[in-house]
DNA sequence: ATATGGTTTAACCAGGTGGTTAATCCAAAT
DNA sequence: ATTTGGATTAACCACCTGGTTAAACCATAT
């Protein structure tokens, strides 16, 4: 066979794909090596277990999505700038790897352990990022809220719309995949601007 | 064996326990007759397959999810009203049923067919809702927005903290159950005042 | 007592699963 | 040309899975 680099990267590239669509439990084995069009062995040539091929594929898919995540925690902007950066490149992103937060989601939940390690070996740390909030709260420039309750907030109204494709698909867009997408692109502007182009109101 | 009602609640009261946190391919029909504390072919002789008894378990997880979304939909409520009953109810009922929400995203992504039945046999027709909060936000009732987006945004805010409660667990709460409680106890407020008590800022 | 019929069980089965093994292929080094 | 060693394969295996079957159980009606 002759794949774009080496067997070993081909291997990893489908079984994630088939990993992220069935999940652990659902994919077969003989499934990705149909897809990716060698023999059943070889998986385990290269990876020696499904436990450990899996391993690899989540964590490569994991950590796909911890650069934005970075930059909003440990970067320097100010919060305006990270939130309407964050929400329009982590919308984009997940336009291109739409089951990723489900699949991402699933297996957290399957096994919440497994977490600890990557989030270290990502070196995220929160309170750089808790602190910035709050300063800039004081300063009147966001709208004032305990910052983690920010932190969900933004992370909500960003990936659940992903998650909930199969009910939001159906019940709001007809079945339409392009007034999905579209729906998906307004949400780019009109999150951001929840959080800083909004005020508390003084009367009720 | 005597349960609390009949054998056969009994079965589909355990069985979906398991189906929540196992999911469809991750359950095994030993298990439940295991849990249930009874032969493996009773389980057959009630429902004749592991698809038909998931189906029985999963709509009846899926309809429990309905009531409260039936009332923002259907009901006759000031759209303020139905926001904070719908943010307060909901987040109790999750608290109560804390794998559901993802239990029944996953089980959507394997089957998005599976839903349409079960939305129409629910009744539930979003167009008046979606008349009522144009009306309501031309008086200034509430902040103006896509009304599909406010919907989208409320579930998201309500929703997500609970599918997302392995990774929120760990980052933002140390882990510590009752900080996490605290957290979503404290959403019941916040919530409804973030798309109730806003406006738009004129200046920026 | 015993016949009845829904309920429950133990034993079994075919097919699928992840995983192993030994043989083969094949390009590079000698 | 031969050797070498990684890459690849076909065949196989033990185990598990959902599902079946025939027998046993047991409360009720006769």
């Amino acid at each position: 066979m002759n794949f774009n680099k080496t067997t070993e990267e081909h291997i990893l590239r489908i079984a994630r794909n088939v990993f992220e669509r069935k999940g652990f439990q659902g994919a077969r084995m003989q499934e990705i090596a149909n897809e990716a069009g060698i023999n059943k062995s070889l998986l385990h040539y290269y990876y020696r277990s499904k436990e450990k091929l899996f391993h690899n594929a989540y964590r490569k898919a994991f950590e796909s999505m911890i650069p934005d995540v970075r930059e909003i925690f440990m970067g320097q902007k100010p919060i305006k700038e990270k939130i309407r950066l964050f929400a329009d490149s982590y919308s984009r992103f997940l336009m291109q790897n739409p089951n990723l937060p489900h699949f991402v989601l699933h297996e957290l939940n399957r096994d919440p352990e497994s977490l600890l390690s990557i989030i270290k070996e990502a070196g995220i740390d929160p309170t750089q990022f808790i602190g910035q909030i709050k300063k800039e709260m004081e300063a009147g420039n966001i709208m004032p809220m305990d910052p983690r309750q920010l932190m969900i907030n933004i992370l909500s109204m960003t990936i659940f719309p992903f998650i909930a494709k199969p009910i939001i698909m159906p019940v709001l867009c007809g079945n339409d995949q392009e007034v999905y997408k579209q729906l998906i692109e307004e949400r780019k502007k009109l999150i951001p601007e929840f959080f800083t182009n909004v005020m508390i109101k003084d009367d009720n």
